[in-house]
DNA sequence: TAGATTGTTAATCGATTAACAATC
DNA sequence: TAGATTGTTAATCGATTAACAATC
């Protein structure tokens, strides 16, 4: 076939990767060495099936008849993540949402440090939240620049949401992760993902009113 | 064929109805009274096949050489959807992200009142938080019982997550969105949606490596 | 009638999963 | 060798989308 480039991970696998790296986490801290298909698919909530698949896109890294060393499956699914290096993060938008994120401590242990605060009310900028001072969006560039960050979170009010990500991709952030209740568009070669409490909300709505017998099935993530 | 029971939406469908909900919301405030399939699908970020296939399930609420009747749409969504009603939702643990979801106005108003706030934590349990008396966790079967809420936001930490989501079960909850970096299992009969601001951040860092050929589709919710 | 757009069919694509040979 | 478990194949299922007849 001589095809130059064999690796292609599944988008829905790569989505959950994650997952397994979590799991894989709380076996550490258990002190479990090594861990089947079976057992981690348990903890994962998926298919055993599954986890063999989406693991086998990484390469063989598991023993017939033992299963997958801990230790050396959480490094090469960190490898494969780019988790490797720390990816400071720009919060665009210090409204409720952007101020629960930038005091949440749980970012700067995983990876994913604070690299600026942005927001466009001028009382707001200067101030201090979590350690970081709150610069302007006119400031964006520099921020960005000055932090190295390419991962950029949008917590503005919906009618922002279109011109402050422009800009966002304008400064040269690669990722945006949409808090926004709005949709909103990126050129290609930037990536998005959306959180939308209103929208996951709807969804359980949805099944709230249903019979017994169609029940909807767990759904993670998303 | 005669089947009793017809209507059956796919998974994937109801996850966008809610989009299509908030572009139809949009255009009732820019006074657009119809809109084409091609139009809404551009407004949600979709294909327009996709667009008319998912409202074909609802029934035929187009008119062919016109479009959907903007109002009329909106209408039949939210009736499909289950938003004719309020649906009160109980947020247990009041941490950084808890209090920051109790603050956020924008559930109320969209139909999500706050039917109690929970934690576990004597000095918090009794304070007041945007209106709301946050109760101990040994009350909420019966502040989900005052509260009539069938939908439950679990924001705890991941050591609490299961324990807590177990007693949100046993008080009747019927639907739990959660928020904890953990994963927690719900008997049959229980829906559950996971929204985990960690693993959203990991899945972006895998795309941020990659070179311009394998880029990654914009992808939204989940 | 001519133009526009729906609703639906059918082809295609990607994801899931059972099954099992390979192999530790 | 016997038992366990991976890695992979192939069948199945569900979601996407192009195409077009129906029809306003």
């Amino acid at each position: 076939m001589a095809d130059k480039e064999e690796r292609r991970i599944p988008e829905a696998s790569v989505a959950r990767l994650p997952i397994y790296l979590r799991c894989l986490s709380e076996l550490t801290e258990t002190a479990v060495a090594t861990v089947s298909s079976v057992s981690l698919a348990e903890l994962a909530g998926v298919n055993a099936a599954k986890v063999r698949k989406d693991l086998s896109y990484l390469g063989s890294y598991g023993t017939r008849g033992v299963g997958y060393e801990v230790e050396y499956l959480t490094h090469q699914i960190r490898l494969e993540l780019g988790l490797t290096q720390d990816w400071p993060v720009v919060v665009c938008g210090m409204g409720n949402l952007g101020q629960a994120l930038a005091n949440y401590g749980g970012f700067g242990s995983r990876g994913y440090p604070i690299g600026g605060l942005i927001d466009a009310d001028p009382a707001k900028v200067g101030t201090e939240l979590h350690g970081h001072t709150i610069h302007h969006i006119d400031d964006l560039d520099r921020v960005v620049e000055e932090s190295g960050a390419t991962i950029g979170i949008l917590a503005t009010p919906a009618e922002a949401a279109q011109s402050v990500v422009d800009r966002m991709v304008e400064a040269g952030l690669k990722s945006i992760l949409n808090f926004a209740p709005s949709i909103v568009s990126v050129p290609e070669g930037v990536s998005l993902r959306k959180v939308d409490l209103a929208i996951e909300l709807q969804i359980l709505s949805f099944y709230q009113g249903r019979s017994e017998q169609d029940l909807t099935p767990p759904i993670v993530s998303r």
